[in-house]
Parts: C-alpha cells; structure tokens; sequence
RNA sequence: CGGGCCGUAGUAUACCGGUAGUACGCAUGGUUUGGGACCAUGUAGACCGAGUUCGAUUCUCGGCGGCCCGACCA
C-alpha cells in the first residue's frame, strides 16, 4: 500500500473530548473515528488490526475443533422472557426497538440465548456432541458510561464461543482445552506475560468462572497474583476459605489493576433446561446439553494492547497484529534515484509477499518519521541519498528504536528470518 | 443513575454584551529537504431553542451532546 493512496490521515493533536490514550493514540493515527460516546468506526489501519485479532483467535479456536458461524443482531423477546432475562431490571444494558408489524426486538448484547435455543435443531442425540461454535459479533450495550476509548464501549466486536457436550467431562475436556487456547491467544498478541488465569465469581452453576486478565493501570478490576504459579484471584471472589481451596497464601499474593481480555464459564445443564435443549443418552434418556460460554473482547484486546505498548511517540504494535509488518519511507531530498530505488525496494518487498506500507510521500524527512512512530509498523525501513551510498537500506526496530544499516541486497533475507 | 466540568473553523485553542483572533490542516505560488521547515496569498467557525437586552457567540433557563469521579459491568 502506498501511503500516498491510503485513506485516512494523521493529525498531530489529541482530539479534546478523549482522555484515554488508546483513544487518543487510535484517532491521531488514523485507526478509528469516534462516532458518539462509546461507538467507534474502524478505518482501514484499524480494520487491519481487528482482523489481525480474529485470524488469531480464529486459528486457536479452530485448533480447538471450534466451527465458525454467524447469528443475527436482532434478538426475539420472547427467547429471553424463557430465561427471565428480557426485563430492564434484570439486564441493564438491553437496547430494544418495536417491530411496525407489531411486538418488540432486542439488539443482541449475548448470544447464549439464541445459541442455544437454534441448537435445538440440530443436537437430539449425544452423537451429535460435542459441537463447538463461535462467532466474531457486535455486541450493542446501552452502557450508563462509556468510557476507557475503545475499551469498553456501546458497540463492540466479542468472541464468543458457546460448547455444547453430553457429559460433564466431555464439557470440562473442552473447557481445559479453552484456557489452553485463550493463552496461546493472547501469547501471540504480545500479553503473555502479563495475561493470567484469574478465578472468578461463577454464578448459579459453578463455583468459579476463569477470567483472563491482563495486568495494565488503566484496569477496571482489582486482581491478586501469583506470579511463579501464573495464577490470580479476583478480588471479588477473594476470600481465605477460597484461597486454602485453590493452594494459595496471602504472602504470594500482589494486587494489581487489570483488565479482563477474556472470561469463561459453565452453565452446566441450566441453561438447557430453561430454554428446552435436552438430548437422548445412550439408554434413550433424556438429558439437557452441558454447556459452556467462553469469551474474548476483539476490539477491548486491541485497546489493551495499545495502552500497554505505546510510548510517548505513539503506537508500538506486537508482530502478528501490525496493519503492516514493514514500512517504507523514503527520503528522497528531492532525488529522484532515491524515489526510484524505494519504488524497486516496494516492488520487491510486494512480489516476496511482505505485507508494506510505502511511505511515498513528497514530505520532509522529519514528518515522515514522526508519522512513523505514530503509526507504530514493526520495523521501519529507510531508502535515502545516505543509505544507497553505503548500498544498505536502514532498518529501524519501532519498539526500541535501535537501527542498523542491512545491505541492500539482504533485505529480503534480513526480513525473513 | 448521582455528582462535577465542558460545547467557538476539519483539528487544537483565545478574547469579547457591539458578529471572532492564533496555530495546525487544506488550496495556490516560491524557497527548502534525515526528526513535524519557511515566505506570500487564500479557505473555513460560535450545538439547538427560549428569555433578558437597542444589540447575545458572550448573561439566564431548558434541551441535546461530550469528558471525568462514583455506582453498574455473565
């Protein structure tokens, strides 16, 4: 992509009615534009990285055996009337709109109602389990405050995956597997080390739900670590009765602020049974399905990981969720060799199928590298009247800014490993 | 939902009871060219409604919108 051509623009000033720096950093860069309180628009660079997001999660959940499908924003009323949960004051977060043919619709803010109810269809036998599903969806929620930019907002992508199993081991089977997944998730976003394991409330069903929560001041939850078993405990669960159960002593424990990037919980057999999702066991009995929701907030995680990464220059992406993996900038200084050799270089990169963003610009050096460090690309390649002297191209590491100079005939090799 | 602050060009800001200034951006021309250059010219603005007033962008009230703190957050 030359980014001469690329729709979207950077400004140098923060715009007034944001405080959050993903916000911030997001709209000075291009990646999004705020369309009211809480709603966020993605711009082709912000696209880039939501889908960058969802491979990832897409390829874990896969890996899993997870099958990807789509359900509908619209929600029927009377699916959530059966589970007691289309009331105001039940649900706080509903946004409902009438039909003019008559009766009311929800815009769906969950999907376990609808899910589980469409499986109906489809699982009688327990031959038909397990069956694991998952979507990328908006989820509206008419939030009393939104806040935090793109971290907790009105309209948001989730991840939300929902297992279906006949037995209790065959769910907990799935369930283990999950959490294995949502670390190999947010390992490959850059938070591995920061992401944890965290035992939540559970609910009606089980005692525990599993949070992944990953460390960052800007947290909304308060959560107690322990950092050599790469477990934590929120604080709303906390107790010592819950600490002996878990193996854990106030000692090893350090609260900290985090936010919760993903969550994952049983439902055992309740929620079947209010909704009418019941299957026929080897004997011919009839058994409500086991099921499991499992969550990952797409575009909270791209929130999380810009407040985690930036610096005072601006954005700083880990590798896999980069729009590009290399830009190119050239300064040309009004040469026009050096136009031609970042052209031949961009040509290359192309053809090897480096994702790039060509920085072709004729603009001074000085606001080509500060929109650089805005845009926050991986590495920075530099093509000038200085680098085809030494026949190198400058490579310049955003995260650390350390740069070196790679012989220009290497590059590709240099990029490839 | 309780409390607080705030709405001025595309963006960020200033002043003012007598219709608005600066910077960035954008456009044109020129000079420049490795860390957001410079000169000239141009472009573009008071959230909505009511009230007070000779006159309101300014004061008052209401509405709408935004941000923050709290509450809420399977």
């Amino acid at each position: 992509m030359r980014q001469s051509q690329l729709f979207t623009k950077t400004r140098k000033t923060a715009p007034k009615d944001e405080v959050a720096k993903n916000a911030q950093l997001l709209i000075r860069a291009g990646y999004i534009h705020k369309e009211m309180a809480g709603v966020y628009a993605y711009l082709p660079l912000g696209l880039r990285v939501v889908e960058n997001i969802k491979r990832i999660v897409r390829e874990e959940m896969n890996a899993i055996g997870g099958q990807e499908l789509i359900m509908t924003a619209l929600q029927r009323k009377e699916l959530w009337e059966t589970t007691d949960r289309w009331d105001d004051e039940k649900v706080d977060v509903w946004f409902k709109s009438a039909l003019k043919s008559g009766g009311e619709v929800g815009f769906g803010w969950s999907h376990e109602e609808p899910i589980t109810d469409m499986m109906k269809n489809f699982l009688s036998s327990y031959r038909d389990m397990p069956a694991y599903v998952y979507q990328f969806q908006t989820k509206l929620r008419n939030e009393l405050r939104a806040k935090s930019g793109i971290m907790r907002g009105r309209e948001f992508v989730m991840k939300d995956m929902y297992s279906y199993a006949s037995s209790d081991e065959m769910h907990q089977k799935f369930y283990d597997a999950t959490i294995e997944a949502y670390h190999r998730v947010f390992a490959r976003a850059g938070l591995g080390d920061r992401t944890y394991t965290t035992f939540a409330s559970g609910g009606a069903f089980t005692q525990f739900s599993h949070e992944f929560q990953t460390i960052s001041e800007v947290g909304e939850d308060t959560i107690y670590v322990s950092k050599d078993k790469k477990l934590a405990v929120n604080k709303e669960v906390l107790t010592d009765e819950v600490l002996a159960q878990l193996n854990l002593s106030r000692d090893e424990l350090e609260e900290v602020a985090a936010v919760e990037v993903g969550n994952i919980f049983s439902f055992g057999g309740m929620k079947s049974e209010q909704l009418g999702l019941y299957f026929k066991d080897e004997t011919g009995a009839s058994k409500p399905v086991v099921l499991g929701s499992y969550g990952i907030g797409i575009t909270r995680l791209m929130g999380v990981v810009v407040e985690i990464f930036a610096d005072d220059k601006g954005l700083v992406w880990p590798k896999e969720l980069a729009p590009f993996a290399v830009h190119l900038v050239s300064v040309t200084s009004g040469n026009e060799q050096v136009t031609k050799e970042a052209d031949r270089l961009y040509d290359q990169l192309r053809e090897a199928g480096v994702e790039v963003l060509y920085d072709d610009r004729d603009t001074r050096a000085g606001e080509k590298f500060a929109d650089s460090d805005l845009l926050g690309i991986p590495l920075r390649l530099v093509v000038s009247e200085k680098t085809m002297a030494e026949g190198a191209v400058e490579v310049v590491e955003r995260a650390t800014g350390s740069s070196k100079l790679v012989p220009e005939s290497g590059i590709l090799e240099f990029l490839q490993k």
